[in-house]
DNA sequence: GTCTATACGGTGATAGAC
DNA sequence: GTCTATCACCGTATAGAC
């Protein structure tokens, strides 16, 4: 995942990551069956999250302040362990849908799903609060993306991301 | 670019940018020496934005309102036409850090001044204020990228970065 | 300016010995 | 499980005719 996420995944070859691993190119067809294999290994457990919360949602009673409970849950479901997920997908954003493999849409479908359930919570639904409302869900990618390149600690990194969707999400119905 | 932003620029092959063109795969080496060259000249005249706020900035008095009128200057100058380009960079992150040519460190290099820039202008200078003014100079990668793949207008989308960039500014300083 | 033909290297992947 | 050897394929790039 390091490789695939400094690199990218199309610049990075099997025999790289062989020989970061220490062995033949051919072992890596022991253990995975294609690269792509590989690239989805990385993300076999991934995904569930978002479903979890879409399952919590239709269990809450609709009210003002669910639009943004929801988001703070969303937000607040990250730890410092999920970072490096989030920097791969930041470096690699057409890798997922390029898969067209089970694993590979579970994730992205997962994340549409999130939206779409949202989106009916918004007081206006304005493209521009649309807009916002996505940006305030995907306030952690933001956050990893705008602190890449320097050496902020990861908390600090999920402590602006915190604050970011908490703004964004009073920003919207103001226009 | 187009191809580019799609396909990603790894995973678009001289054939495809041929055909796309209607010419022959060998006649693309009479207009550009390699395809990094066609990936440059895309960029050929851009980064100079982030340079003329820098020197901008050098002839303003220091004051409070410095660094929110510096950051909305510059998401102010974002217009609709210049998307595509928003767009290419979030679609393919990594690939102009790969091209240790000239054209596209400059892009790189006029942001990295542009924040450096910008950072002492900071009241606190904590880890989560420094992301905080990244993503607020990034709203608008962060509201193209939050977007993706609806058919909200990008007006719409310029709105919501202006609001965005406005909410994370005030955010600043509050931890 | 565009074409056909080709060189050359690296890629993902397979076969089979150990 | 790991290796050597090899495969077919596709990528960028070049040579040279028209």
């Amino acid at each position: 995942m390091d490789l695939f996420t400094t690199k990218g995944y199309a610049a990075t070859s099997l025999r790289e990551i062989a020989e970061a691993l220490g062995i033949n190119k051919a072992s890596l067809y022991y253990h995975f069956r294609s690269k792509e294999d590989i690239l989805l290994s990385l993300f076999e457990d991934r995904g569930s999250e978002a479903e979890e919360l879409v399952t919590w949602l239709q269990d809450q009673p609709p009210g003002p302040g669910l639009l943004q409970t929801a988001v703070m849950r969303w937000v607040g479901s990250f730890s410092a362990d999920k970072l490096r997920g989030i920097r791969f997908l930041t470096a690699n954003p057409l890798v997922l849908r390029g898969t067209d493999s089970a694993a590979g849409d579970r994730i992205s479908a997962s994340l549409t799903q999130l939206v779409d359930s949202l989106e009916p919570l918004l007081p206006s639904r304005t493209g521009a609060d649309v807009v916002l409302l996505r940006m305030a869900i995907l306030s952690i990618n933001a956050a990893v993306e705008a602190a890449a390149g320097t050496d902020i600690p990861d908390q600090d990194i999920l402590d602006a991301a915190h604050r970011a969707a908490n703004r964004l999400l009073a920003e919207i119905g103001r226009s």
